[in-house]
This record gives C-alpha cells, sequence and structure tokens, in this order.
DNA sequence: TAGTGGTCTAGACCACTGG
DNA sequence: CAGTGGTCTAGACCACTAG
C-alpha cells in the first residue's frame, strides 16, 4: 500500500478541516510558518507547503509579513477542480444513475479524440446525475476504456464515487484534468434529464482524466444548468 | 523598484519561452532537476519550483521516476487564469475599445456586491471588445473605484494592456480572481457586439479581482461567444 | 522594531519509472 | 539497476507589515 500521507498533507487536511468546521473564520489568522513548525515539530518548508497547497484550493490568501488569512467561500458548485463535483457548501448533493456501466463504442463526436490504443477496443459507458436539494443541476456521461478496468459493469461504486473505486478497485489514480468549456443550448434527452425547456442555455464541458496509466484517460461531457447554481472559480497568484 | 525577479521564476520564464519556441517539443523532456542545478548554478528546492510553476502553468507534466514531459497547448481561448483572456496559441488578438473609461455608478445587478466603501463613491467604467481573427468572441466591461485610480479617463493604457497599466501607472497588482461562471441567451446589446443572433447561448463570466490595496477590487464581466473558441483549461493535481 | 512570509542553500532518504 | 521526482531537515538572509 502507498497509504500514508506525507506530513505536509495530513497539515494541509487538519487544518482545512478546521477552517470547514470554523476553528478559523473568515478573516482569522492561521497559525504562522513558525508556530506551525513548534506545533507539529516540522520545517519550515513542509508547513509553507501545507500552507501554499491550502491557498491553491482557495481556503487562504498568504500575506508577505501579515500571516495567512481566511477568505470567504463561494456558494457555488465545487467546480472544475480535477476530482470534479463534490462540496456545495452545506447543500445536500444526490447522485442519480441514469445508465449504468455498460459496454458501448466510442464516441467521436466530441473536443478530445480518444488515442488509437483506446479506440481500437470498446468502452464502458455511463451517465448519471447530479442533484443540489432536489435540483437536477449536472448530467455526466462518462467513459473509459474495457481495457482499463475489466469488469467494471459488474463492479460496484465505491461509497458511490466513481474515483474511488478507480483508485480503491484498479489502482488507478487520476493526475489531472484538461476541459473545454462551451454554452450550448440544451436538446432533447439532456433538457428533460434537467427539467428545463428545450432550448435553456447551458454549460457544457468537455473533460479528459489524466491517470497514472499512461496512453490512458477518461472522459466525460458535463451538461450544466447554471441558472440556479453557477460554477465558482478562485485563482490567486504568486 | 523591486525589480529584479527571483531566480526560480527567471528560470521558469526560460524554460517557458524555450517551450513556446519548440525548443522543446511536446512529448520532450525537459532537463532533470539535478542537471537544472548544475546548468544554473541552484540547488533542488529552486529548480522545482520553477518546474512546479511551469506544470501549474500547464506547459509541463511531471511523472515521478520519469521527468517533466511537455504537453499539448490546446488552442483555446486563455482562459481564466488570473491575469484574463491573453493569448490564443498561434493567432492574431485584437482588442477594441467599445467605451472608454468614464464616470458611472457601480452596478448592483452583480454576483459580487462592492465593499460599502467602495459603493459609497463613484467608478470608472470601460467595455473592450476581444476579437480572434476578426471574429468577436468576448465583450468585457469592467469597473473600478474612482479613488483607486485617480484620473484614469485621461489615462492612456501602457501598450494597451489595462493590467500593465494598473501596475506601472498605480502601483496596483492583481492578487488572484473569484469568478462564476454561467451560460446565459445573449441579449441586445451584447449579441450585437457579438455579432450573433439575440437569444444565442453565450458564456457569462463574473470576476472579481483581488488587489493589494485591501478592500479594493476590480470588477469585471464577461460575455463570450464559444461557439468557435471554447474556453479551455488545465489542472494538475498532486 | 519584532514578526511574518519569500527565497535559497546543502544536504538526506525514499518511491517510482525504465531499461 | 541508475536516474528521476517526492518529501523532509536545518539552517540562512531578505522584504514586507504593523504597531
Amino acid at each position: 500500500m502507498s497509504g500514508r500521507l506525507p506530513k505536509y498533507k495530513q497539515i494541509q487536511e487538519e487544518l482545512r478541516y478546521q477552517i470547514q468546521q470554523d476553528v478559523y473564520q473568515v478573516g482569522d489568522l492561521l497559525p504562522s510558518e513558525n508556530e506551525m513548525c513548534a506545533h507539529y515539530g516540522i520545517t519550515r518548508t513542509t508547513a509553507r507547503k501545507a500552507l501554499e497547497e491550502l491557498q491553491r484550493e482557495g481556503y487562504i490568501m498568504r500575506r508577505h509579513g501579515k500571516g495567512s488569512v481566511v477568505v470567504e467561500r463561494r456558494n457555488s458548485l465545487g467546480l472544475l477542480t480535477v476530482k470534479g463535483f463534490s462540496d456545495v457548501a452545506g447543500k445536500a448533493v444526490r447522485n442519480i444513475m441514469v445508465a449504468k456501466p455498460h459496454v458501448a463504442s466510442w464516441d467521436t463526436s466530441f473536443v478530445f479524440t480518444p488515442s488509437p490504443t483506446e479506440e481500437a477496443g470498446d468502452c464502458y459507458r455511463f451517465t448519471r446525475i447530479r442533484c443540489v436539494e432536489d435540483d437536477a443541476v449536472l448530467v455526466e456521461v462518462s467513459w473509459l476504456d474495457c481495457g482499463l478496468v475489466p469488469g467494471f459493469d459488474k463492479q460496484e461504486f465505491v461509497n458511490g464515487s466513481f474515483f474511488k473505486t478507480l483508485s480503491q478497485c484498479y489502482l488507478i489514480e487520476v493526475l489531472g484534468s484538461e476541459q473545454e468549456l462551451q454554452a450550448i443550448s440544451a436538446q432533447g434527452t439532456i433538457a428533460d434529464l434537467l427539467g428545463i425547456p428545450v432550448g435553456s442555455p447551458i454549460l457544457y464541458i468537455a473533460v479528459r482524466y489524466l491517470t497514472n496509466k499512461s496512453g490512458y484517460y477518461i472522459y466525460s461531457k458535463l451538461y450544466c444548468n447554471t441558472s440556479k447554481y453557477s460554477i465558482g472559480n478562485r485563482f490567486l497568484s504568486k
């Protein structure tokens, strides 16, 4: 097992949890790097790494000469982070499997063209709807090479999570993703699943996930009704 | 002058330039960390910092035990990086000022509400269109507090760049941004400026830029025609 | 001025990829 | 196996912020 997390990650997650639990509230300063060193018995390099990651995740803002300030978290869809859709702050999220994984052929009408190795064989394909408080906000169609995940159509999802299943059952880790965003008009099935009129503007996101199995990708098409929940994003430079 | 760039930044920019110039092509390996240490006379920490930044920018992909691989750059809008819209790989980008900076009142119909300090006074407002090869793809309406940039309506843009002007004339640095994305239908003026039929689905992005002047922000509304150029994005974890 | 984060050095051990 | 990147230590000097 690769098992144990690096120290900086453990500390990062502990701090993130404390922010989520309001131990540190918006505007508060996190402990300084030196205080963290003393508290955890680590060096500044490790403390900094944890804090830099938290900044990248949008939980804090670091200011030279001042410290690490907890920043306001927006009430919008978890977005585009690598692992996809997860937390809409404080709201109940539900997933509905519309079409269970089944063998299909590759869809070619797509921004990302499958690699030749992939296109030669079949793929598994499945469709889910993501709801926030009973509003269907996202239709997600995903597919991946059959060779990558043998028996995937008979495999139960671990905790209902696709990525957890990949990691725990197939040792596949997602290293990153590429996305293309477009505004389009909702058509038949999609409009239907989202419960909106045909022709409504929706956000279409084509995603290609990079995995640790080189040459193999995971593809998703997301159709998102942004009328109630917009897609939030935060970037911090420096 | 704060002037000189840190070593890691210099190296990062040198490598990025070499990738852009095809000195290193897609699929190529960059020099290893140890090779870079020897070549530049630095330590691994510094070399790593440069490479991590390049990875974050989406130029390379780092693989444990293998090296730093140059990855394919997408042919889509420069996107959502902090400094906004810049390079559409290899295409001519042109900006048209539709409405020069002028004094206006705050727009309240907005995802981000101005802070009380801001709302008390007036603001400067201006509108630009961004074209890629003669296609208008983006309408951008920006505004910011009058107190932040005195005389902004009489100020020529440095190199036509809003951010350069802020930095060089007003010592304002952009530290990051928050964005909300939505798919909407194009209405009158916007449809007109983009040269598309009313009702066409477009991408609407509300942006709030964080600056080094605390309490002051810069706001933008982007209306983007994604039918020809989609918005590209890349995330790499770990 | 004291304390903070930003940069950097010079090491070390480990886990992973490839031949 | 040799070489790579991932993590970590124990220092250092500097620029920035705030009282």
